[in-house]
DNA sequence: GTGGCTGCAAATCATTTGCATATAC
DNA sequence: GTATATGCAAATGATTTGCAGCCAC
């Protein structure tokens, strides 16, 4: 049994063969991509696979914590299949997105001036070193 | 002249009503009020102002930096008069954001892995202190 | 068998666009 | 007088909703 499947089993979510090749498709794909990406590379090979699937799929698999969702895009929704707590750089010019490893120690409070914190999210904006190079 | 006035000549922007109003507006209200709370505002005293005036206007004031756009709520966009860098925390429940403070020494860095850093936001999700106490 | 998944079409809703008129300077 | 602001109506586009049929277990 794949990872994904034992992952899948693990939330108690039902093994469809969709849902598992959204979670392969994301493990291999470290670009962040959106909804629309996720389907345009998965309708191709699942020419069944729907829209509506890759929506509801990421919806579900955000909630069991299996993916995570990135809003540093205006636009749409990112994803990623890192889900520990790191931060993103988006790169204004090509609009790809960097992982960040962000040491700071005051974000690791659990409140903050009486607030529950339950996610943070660290967003960089600026120019990426290949636009500038380029 | 006002405040107000003064921030849009040293922008170089034109002295209109409307913008003058919104300017106004927002150094009264820290709610950080979306296009649509200033549009339902304003559009009383105003009743000439539509609400593309609005979106027109926020565009040209986040331009010249005398208001920053919030991208924390996914739903839409808030405003700040606060240009300085700071952070927010979002309360999933009541949808109220408050301003935080946080000190981070490698915030402040002008580049990151070879990325320009333009910009930076710190977004803390969460439920506020008076919908925990509630 | 039953509950969750799939996928189609239609709806939603913040924001953008095009354009004609009005206003700032 | 010219550039910019205003505001109307229509378009955009990601995401959501409702619902019938299908699949996992």
């Amino acid at each position: 049994m794949s990872q994904f499947c034992e992952q899948l089993k693990t939330a108690g979510l039902p093994l469809t063969t969709h849902r598992i090749a959204i979670l392969e498709f994301m493990a291999d794909n470290h670009s962040h991509p959106s909804a629309e990406d996720i389907y345009s590379a998965l309708h191709q090979k699942f020419d069944s696979m729907s829209k509506m699937t890759v929506y509801n799929n990421l919806q579900t698999l955000v909630s069991s914590k299996l993916l995570q969702e990135i809003d540093i895009d205006k636009e749409k929704a990112r994803y990623d299949c890192i889900t520990a707590t790191h931060h993103h750089f988006y790169c204004n010019v090509c609009k790809k997105i960097y992982d960040v490893a962000l040491e700071c120690p005051n974000l690791n409070h659990e409140t903050m001036d009486g607030h529950a914190i339950e996610s943070v999210q660290g967003y960089f904006f600026g120019t990426c070193r290949e636009c500038r190079a380029g």
